[in-house]
This record gives structure tokens, C-alpha cells and sequence, in this order.
DNA sequence: AATAGCACTCGTCACCTTTGAGTGCTAACA
DNA sequence: TGTTAGCACTCAAAGGTGACGAGTGCTATT
């Protein structure tokens, strides 16, 4: 951060953007000076609230009303100012019990957790999905499920199944499916199923494969099979934004709703969210969510035993309750990163 | 329905009930009398319209503004005066070619019609894909994914695939695992899904197979993996719903996410819709969705070539466009259920 | 450097009037 | 008898006015 404070200043700062928080109200010179009780006057206070909006911290909506915190506040305050809240006992338990309830595979684990952090925090709750891609292959099965018609299933080594249906030139007997099932689970082990798909690409050239019907239908028609679609992603507690006042207004939700019908935009998060470790914070802009909406994104990505990365998280206003969201998001991510790693 | 009109009193409904549709305003006697050159003057329909009132066809929201229709008369409109457009060779060739594209396997189709029907109607769009437990039985399969940790997957005749992660009390060997599929697979031969819990049931009461310390590990093992859980359910285009004035206002809006979100009542209304054939309406508090909110609801139910059933429809308000989404939901199911049946 | 005082700004609220679309009723008309 | 013209009435919406007060910036004072 360029902006250098004296203590007093960032006090004041902190203030006003706790009360902001809280009120979704301007904030006022004499507000301040009453809630901190710190024994400075209101003009004082109006003196430095003068300054911080000198440096782009504060704006005022018009000339006789309160202040109200720039993006660059919220990001000076939740690079230093914020004082981070305790995980509750309740809340851990709460995190806990529900992922764990779920139960039924990868999926379900995820989705529930998205939920959670949607009720934890308030705001909406966003789960992507390990990336397949990277996962290790463990299994391949080839169903017969009609003339030409054959269901290929893909299962990670996390429990993770994808299933294609494919159309195939020639019909295929189920016996030649097995064997070519046989063939490729051999030649994939141990790879991660990008690993996978180049190994099938490049035995497709290969001399010895070209000339051996069945490898070389197996290969055709595993690459399909191989060839993964776009990440799973849960998101929860939609409804939860429009108790945020600064949403009531029916033109801004459309706006946010809009974006997440393009799931595309979700993955461009993701992928920024996946290279650093720990809770990630994307205040307004820098969420390149929507342009004005003043959204914002807390995540931190989880991963498994094998490295594999997901990322979660919550999105709320950008006047959002970070000290006590970010704690959540840390925490849950802790906690599914343990549980998937027990699988 | 009760109500007996004059050819002149339905004329009048029906340039209402069109007129409310297209502009969510309170429509007067005289746009009336405007509107369809009926050579008829505001003061006649002015009496026919206290007539109708009378009838509980109209309200009017205060003294002097227009009237709008309630829901008896939205009712007897699509029962008997709602002249259906026809649907178009573009609208054609969009939903033909939006849901064949989709390609990939039973969801892939069913999410892309969701968005299709959203698209074309500009309300949401929903589908609820053919309940898997009266689907035929094709395969089951264990694969070890760790200590004490398989994973089932279930396949049906239609290529739905559904996966499952069993803990057990002992550990399995591959081998075992296999023939344990082997056998539940001959014996599921030819079964729906349903019918195949219910044999496991049996089979597990059996004396015979209650001392073969195989057979009753697997089955088991299976009743956990045919349990089925929620049907699948795909709702696109929820942010359209912000574009109809009636719900520009966020409190009402919270109302119908929040009902999203528990989709055990989508699945009620699902149940109601599958009885009957042909497009279904279900206007206002018919739906039994959320008392006040005035949603309407178009359906249809799609089969498949095992007689399974789905649903799909657009969701929207009570005011819609009913002479154009009537025929897309028809002509949109007809589709889904002939490229379904190509299965 | 901190504060008290003061003039000034500007949005909010309560109250009012005007406007006009729409109604019901009645009397005249075909 | 059904239709129409006319008229008084109603009521929401729109616009205008002025009091109010929260909040500010500036300046003189401590």
C-alpha cells in the first residue's frame, strides 16, 4: 500500500468503515467521534476525514452527508486494519457436521459446503470443483447401451465419475468393450487423466497401435471419453443477496444474476484464486465480476491428497462483514481440504 | 368452468386479458373500445366490465384505474379463449438444434433444453429429468478407491449414471468386488431400478444367500447404491424473471429464489404434472408455490422410450405470455421426447 | 495542534395542489 | 331494450413548497 497514516488516522479509518459495515449508512464526523469515544471532537475528526478523502480513502455521496469507504479503503482495511474474528465453537461444529453429513461422494461434500458457507456467513456460498483434469485416472468402462450407441464412464481416483455417451462408426460387442476397457486401464495407470489423453493421443501415432483394430478403436473412442467438460461449480444462498440493502434495487441484482448464468466468469476467478495459498480477497473492481456492482469475493483454494486444487468461498457486498467472513472461508477450506484427503 | 358469457363479453375478456399481458398496466374501457374498433363505445364496455367484475373475472385496483384480470379470468382465458401462435421455423431450429448439440449424455441434453426454454419463452425455464428409479436396470459396478472405501456406480438402460461412495466394515478385495458385481448384475437383469431395491430386500431375508458370505456382503453393499437420491432438476434463466415488472421489487423476488433453493417443492409440483398428458397450466395459486407471488406455471411431460417421465415447462409470471409459450413447451417436449427415444 | 462556533449545503419529509385517467350513473336516443 | 353521450366524482401520481436537520468547511480561539 502507497498510503502511509498516522495511528489516529487509521483509527479513524476503521471506524468508519466498521460503522459503514454495519449500517450501510454514510457515516458522519460526530458519529465517529462518539463511538470511539476518543476523546477527540467531531471537528477533528472532520479534519482527518478531509484528508482521507483527500487520499481517495472516503467519498462523500453529496455535500451534507456522511462518508462512505472507497474500494481502496476496504482493501487498506482488510490489509491492515482488520481485526480477524475466532471461528466459534458453534460455527466450527456447524462446518464440520454438515460436510461431513452429506456423505454421498465428491459432489455432494461440495455442494453441502457451499450451502454452509452461505449460511456462515450470510452472503452466497461458492464451491468450485477440483479441477478432473488433474486427478489420477483409476478407472475406464465401456457400456453397450444401443446399436452404436456406447456409455463410456471415467472414474478419478477421488471418486470422481464422468460419464459420456459416445456414437461410435461400427457397433461394438460387448466382450471387444471389455477388452478394450482391459487394454486402456492397463496403459493409464498411475497417469492424471491429462497425462491420459496426451498418452492416447500419442499411441494413436504410434505404428505398432495403428495396426490392431481393437487398440486402435479403443483409442478413438476413449479420447472422447477423456476429454473433460468444464468444472463443476456450487453456488448457494442466491436468495441471501437481496437482503443486503444496497441490492434491493431490481436492475443491480440482474446484473449479478447475469453473471453467474455465464459460469465462464466464475472460472476466470478460479483460475486466479488457485495459484496463491490462503484466503484470497477481491474487493469491487478487482473481482471483474460486474463493473459497478460493488461485489466482493473472499476464497481460499482447498486441495486434496493428491494436489489437486478447488477453490471456495463467499461473495457478498463489497461492504461485507470481512472480519468474520474471511476467519469462515479459512477455516472451512482447512476443514474440506482435511476431509477430502481422508478419501 | 361456471361462468356462461356472450360472445361480446369474452371479446372483451380476451382484448383485457391480451392488453394486461402485453402491458402490466390496469386496462381501461376505453383503450378497450380503442383497440378493437369493436364499434363499440367506453360507456358499453364499461358496463360489461362491471358485469365481469361482478363475476369475479376483474378487479380493479383502485376507483379509477383500469382493471386487471384475476386469476379465474387468466384461467378461462387459456381454458377457451387464447388463440396459440403458431411456433415458428426459427424457434424450431433453435430448440432442435440447441439440444442436440448439448450431445453430451442425459444431463447435458436436459440443461441445454432448460436454457432453450428459458431463451425462447424469456421467463425460466425448468426440467426435471425422468425419475432414474423407473428406469430399466443396466449395470452396477464396485471399484476399491481405498481402505473400506468403494465406490458404486449405477447405470440405467438410458445412459444415467449415478455414483455413490460406500463405506464398509471390511475391506474388499478387487476380485471379490468384481464378482460381487457379476452377481447382482445377473440378478438385476432386465429390472427397473425400484424393482431391483425391492429384490435386494428380498433376497437379503433369503436363508440361502443369508449364509453365503458373499452374496449378503453384496447386497449390502447394493442397497446403499440403489437408494436413489433427489431427481435431478435444471432451472436456467432466473435472472429473466427480473425483467418482468411485477417483480422488480426485491421482497417478492426473495419469496420465489427462496423457493428455488428447496426444491422439494419443484418436486411436488413435478408429481402433479406427470399423470396427465399434453401441456398443463397452473396459474397463480394453483401452483401452490408461494401464496402471493402471482407465478404461473406451463408443463409437459416428456417420455422416453421406456416410458420413463420427465417434466419441463416455464415458470413466469401469472401475467405471460400464454398464447406463445403454450406451443414452445408443447413442441419443446415432443423434441426432447423424440431425440430421447433415439437413446 | 485541537476545538468551538457559525454559515452554508443539500437531501428528506410532510403537506399541499394539480392533473388526468377512469369510473358509475342517468338521461337521451335508435 | 340495448347503446351512447354527458357529467360528476374518485383517486393515484406528479410536482411544488417549506421546515428540518445532519453534516460540512472555514475561521477564530485556546
Amino acid at each position: 500500500m502507497d498510503v502511509e497514516l498516522s495511528e489516529r488516522s487509521r483509527q479513524i479509518l476503521e471506524a468508519i468503515v466498521e460503522d459503514y459495515i454495519a449500517t450501510a449508512e454514510p457515516v458522519g464526523s460526530s458519529a465517529v467521534a462518539r463511538r470511539h469515544a476518543l476523546t477527540l471532537s467531531s471537528a477533528t475528526v472532520r479534519n482527518v476525514m478531509a484528508n482521507l478523502e483527500e487520499l481517495g480513502l472516503l467519498t462523500s455521496p453529496h455535500t451534507s452527508a456522511g462518508r462512505i469507504p472507497t474500494e481502496k479503503a476496504y482493501r487498506f482495511y482488510v490489509d491492515s486494519l482488520v481485526a480477524l474474528r475466532q471461528v466459534s465453537r458453534d460455527e466450527k461444529r456447524h462446518i464440520i457436521s454438515h460436510c461431513r453429513q452429506a456423505g454421498s461422494g465428491l459432489s455432494g461434500i461440495l455442494k453441502e459446503t457451499s450451502r454452509t458457507l452461505s449460511q456462515l456467513s450470510n452472503y452466497m456460498g461458492i464451491v468450485v470443483a477440483p479441477s478432473f483434469t488433474s486427478d489420477v485416472f483409476r478407472h475406464i468402462e465401456f457400456l453397450r447401451l444401443g446399436q452404436r450407441k456406447i456409455l463410456a464412464i471415467l472414474v478419478s481416483s477421488k471418486g470422481a465419475v464422468q460419464n459420456r455417451l459416445i456414437e461410435t462408426a461400427e457397433d461394438h460387442e460387448p466382450e471387444e468393450l471389455v477388452r478394450m476397457g482391459n487394454y486402456l486401464n492397463e496403459m493409464m495407470q498411475g497417469l492424471t487423466i491429462t497425462q491420459a489423453r496426451e498418452r492416447i493421443l500419442e499411441e494413436m501415432k504410434n505404428e505398432k497401435t495403428q495396426y490392431d483394430q481393437l487398440m486402435s478403436r479403443a483409442l478413438r473412442i476413449s479420447e472422447q471419453a477423456v476429454t473433460v467438460e468444464g468444472d463443476e461449480i456450487f453456488v448457494e444462498g442466491q436468495a441471501r443477496i437481496l437482503d443486503q440493502p444496497e441490492f434491493s434495487d431490481a436492475a443491480r441484482m440482474k446484473e449479478i444474476y447475469e453473471a453467474f448464468e455465464q459460469k465462464g466468469i466464475m472460472l476466470q476467478l478460479l483460475s486466479r484464486c488457485m495459484t496463491a495459498d490462503g484466503v484470497q480477497i477481491y474487493i469491487g473492481s478487482e473481482t471483474s465480476l460486474s463493473r459497478s456492482a460493488g461485489i466482493s469475493l473472499v476464497t481460499s483454494r482447498f486441495v486434496t491428497s493428491s494436489n489437486t486444487v478447488g477453490m471456495l468461498g463467499v461473495i457478498g457486498p463489497t461492504r461485507m462483514g470481512y472480519s468474520s467472513v474471511i476467519p469462515i472461508v479459512d477455516y472451512t477450506a482447512r476443514m474440506v481440504s482435511r476431509m477430502l484427503s481422508e478419501l
